[in-house]
DNA sequence: AAAAATTTAAAACATTTGTTTGAAACTGTC
DNA sequence: GACAGTTTCAAACAAATGTTTTAAATTTTT
């Protein structure tokens, strides 16, 4: 199931991953957690100070793990095309928010991180800062480049979160999408097959932006055009 | 703050939409929710049943509410191409997910569906049925249609949840993009700025996932097409 | 106005919750 | 092998939770 941690402290922060994914951070109790973890109930509160220490914990280690894991920008030879950085960077995000795990229904874990973006808890200022912000700042530089010279920070801000919004919701909306029978995120492969989709449909879709940026700047004299009636 | 419903059920019903946002729905307590409408504890178990009854619905009054109120479609001129549906559908989604409200800080009541869809409850399956499964089949015909008769529903479906994950990501990140300083929903023309950004972003992404169609089909010769199996 | 039904109210109930306690078991060191 | 430090364990605790109860108040009906 997991990363068979021998140790007391390891097979707590399995069990509290997979309880916290599936139940959230009130909806888990520590007895849940101790018994799947097969250890004392006080034992939550001997190595991690309580609950929202556990939880703190577990959300730390679980998310510098995956970003370690699955990296969106590396060492490219000089002149790689942004297009080039941004395939990586959309399959690394993809890996990151997808984490293929061996399970069937077992939640991922991944959802823990969805829950944290739909109510945010105390824990979530010191994730955003740590992880969330260096890895966009990483990609508002490649759509920067992709759009050009026009764009402004709000162009580009817009197309960010296009982008990171499609990879989130492939994570977090699994639970709707299953039950509209869309798509199987259990296939092999299909995190490789939505880096494609999303790296394709972003590309295209910043180049309509682009378009659009320089007719309205071409004929922007008069009226402020919307160009897309 | 609310529709300052009069009646007991009503003033709960309202009471409860802003708890379950903020709290979720094992984060929230019934005592919480009778102090905020002014009620008595047992108000609940009166008149809804339990907790559970209450946020079944609550879910239901709400999704029928916000649905009602913001179509995706409508009676079209015979012609109307689907590139005008789709903007109108993006228009409508939005105004569902982001669902302006008066107050501030106020956690708004598209968090609970955010909520339901990062963790879903046992409510989820009667709301998918009833309110999201309609509205998918609407926006997979329009986009049957832009993306031509090369796509596959797998195509089909790759985009949808690429125009979809758009518009939910606006909805549900709030949290996260307010503390990077993207994007401030609370602007007035928001949701409207933020429709065109997202039709033209997907139409363009459409047009490229369009453009590989043709491109693949054209030298497809030997490399079997996946199709949906 | 009387009676019946509905709604509200205060208190109590049985569970469950996170946490603490204090002793037992274990680990490594001299 | 004894000892100090660490870890585990069973039990208990106080607080909080959803729910029930029983009676009073209110509204509706006759």
């Amino acid at each position: 199931m997991e990363a068979k941690k021998t140790s007391t402290r390891g097979k707590i922060l399995d069990a509290a991953g997979e309880i916290f994914a599936r139940e959230g951070f009130s909806g888990a109790t520590v007895r849940e957690i101790c018994d799947l973890a097969g250890t004392n109930i006080a034992s939550v509160n001997y190595h991690f100070g309580g609950k929202v220490g556990l939880y703190r914990e577990l959300c730390h280690s679980l998310f510098s793990t995956i970003f370690d894991q699955f990296p969106v920008t590396r060492d490219f030879p000089k002149g790689t095309s942004p297009e080039d950085r941004l395939a990586f960077f959309v399959e690394g995000l993809l890996n990151r928010l997808l984490e293929q795990q061996a399970g069937e229904g077992i939640p991922k874990k991944s959802q823990l991180l969805a829950r944290e973006l739909a109510a945010p808890s105390p824990v979530m200022d010191s994730l955003v800062d740590e992880f969330v912000r260096p890895t966009a700042g990483v990609l508002f530089e490649i759509i920067r480049q992709i759009l050009g010279p026009r764009a402004s920070e709000r162009d580009i801000s817009h197309c960010l979160l296009s982008l990171v919004g499609q990879c989130f919701y492939y994570g977090m909306a699994r639970p709707i999408f299953t039950r509209l029978n869309f798509l199987d995120l259990n296939e092999p492969g299909i995190v490789e097959e939505l880096a494609r989709h999303v790296t394709r449909f972003s590309l295209g879709g910043m180049a309509g932006i682009r378009r659009n940026l320089e007719n309205t700047v071409a004929a922007k004299a008069c009226s402020g055009g919307k160009g897309i009636g």
